[in-house]
DNA sequence: TTGGCTTATGTGACTACATCACTGTCAGCG
DNA sequence: CGCTGACAGTGATGTAGTCACATAAGCCAA
């Protein structure tokens, strides 16, 4: 992780943090750095405390959980112009969690040390609101996922996520990746991707999935029940 | 909800609160009421915004949460002794939950209005880890229920839940309640119900479920897959 | 007490999903 | 070129969810 001063723009990249009074803008941008992190390093997870609250400014943070059986569920992602805020928690009260958040991509983040994020809570009445709004949205993400898993059909589910997934029409993915997307065994999604290839929808080669026809998918998607 | 001025005491019942500095304490005891709830009170939910941060003193509000098809799942319980932080995330960053708190049964509670409970996160390190420790312990339990949900069979996780729910070997509950216990359909219940009976594990009648053989439920609880 | 109502429970048939135990296939590389 | 490891396909079987009912149990009022 390699660590060069902030730069004094970044704060406006946050929408929560644009209203941030003006002398605690210039705290945040004095004592905060911006770090680079490698794809596929693991942020936080099982026995691993993060030391910063990371505001992402560029890639994304997927967070998931693993079960001891060794399945795992995506329960959400962390974009840029998003805190992750599982840090946030860790950083004040650390629990031995089971969810572990990787970087998905190459991210950049502005790092927030513990004793600045307390200054910062303790000062400012709008990083505290920004802090308990990316509570209650992560909170609300994981409400999304235990509803979907325990009452929506996958084939719905895995037509959300091919198209949440696709960029340019594309995904690489193995079907084993889709599985834990969607906390899925493996064959269930190699036998609901060949009943869309089937259909026409879509088309597939070892660990690709292209789109090919986008409006029947969403369609799918939107459908109810 | 019948209001009525603070004991001196109360704190010591949150262990998290125990080390509140002194006079971060006396701004508690005096400005925070306690309220009585009856049973089956809505206290947060869709379109319902809670107007305080709630500590229980006495009883246990469930959380949970309804899909549009009408299916039910319990998310966790709040006790005594414990803090209701989704209310706390309604308070300061209000989004329109799908999940709903209900008293469980009446309920005694400490309410900190919106303005004191900033006063204290602002004023009181010990305050916040209360509060981020209260946000880390839901988030785990959120992440426990993503994990049965998706991975353990249903038979397993009635047993527990039986032995969690009983008072006196002895559960008030309809088939019903059970299958939204655990967000599964009425007739799974009643037909995993039936197979413990055969067992010679329980015994049935309408609205209750008595236990005959608790070392039995606890053994397939307790067993993996 | 009987009959009628509501709520709770039982059941069969069927569909969806998970698991198991394989087989087949592709890509890269020694 | 042929091996190897990762990826994908498939049938059989078990578990869970859905649908459409049939019963049954308590409750109240005539």
């Amino acid at each position: 992780m390699n660590v060069m001063p902030a730069g004094a723009s970044w704060i406006d990249r946050f929408t929560g943090l644009s209203r941030l009074e003006p002398r605690v803008r210039d705290v945040l941008t004095a004592r905060a750095t911006t770090i680079s992190i490698r794809e596929g390093t693991v942020i936080f997870g099982p026995g691993k405390r993060p030391e910063n609250l990371l505001l992402l400014l560029e890639g994304t943070v997927r967070v998931q959980q693993t079960s001891d059986t060794g399945r795992e569920v995506v329960l959400y992602r962390v974009n840029a112009g998003e805190s992750c805020v599982m840090t946030s928690a860790c950083l004040l009260a650390y629990e031995d969690y089971s969810a572990e958040g990787i970087a998905e991509t190459a991210v950049e983040a502005v790092a927030i040390p513990r004793s600045v994020f307390d200054d910062l809570i303790s000062q400012s009445e709008s990083f505290r609101t920004f802090v308990f709004s990316a509570y209650s949205r992560r909170m609300t993400d994981l409400f999304h996922v235990i509803e979907e898993i325990a009452f929506r059909r996958v084939d719905i589910r895995l037509a959300q996520r091919i198209l949440d997934l696709a960029k340019d029409d594309l995904i690489q993915a193995t079907h084993q990746q889709m599985a834990a997307e969607l906390g899925t065994a493996r064959e269930v999604i190699s036998r609901q991707l060949a009943e869309f290839q089937r259909r026409g929808w879509i088309s597939l080669s070892r660990g690709q999935i292209k789109i090919e026809a986008r409006c029947d998918i969403e369609k799918l998607a939107r459908s109810e029940h």
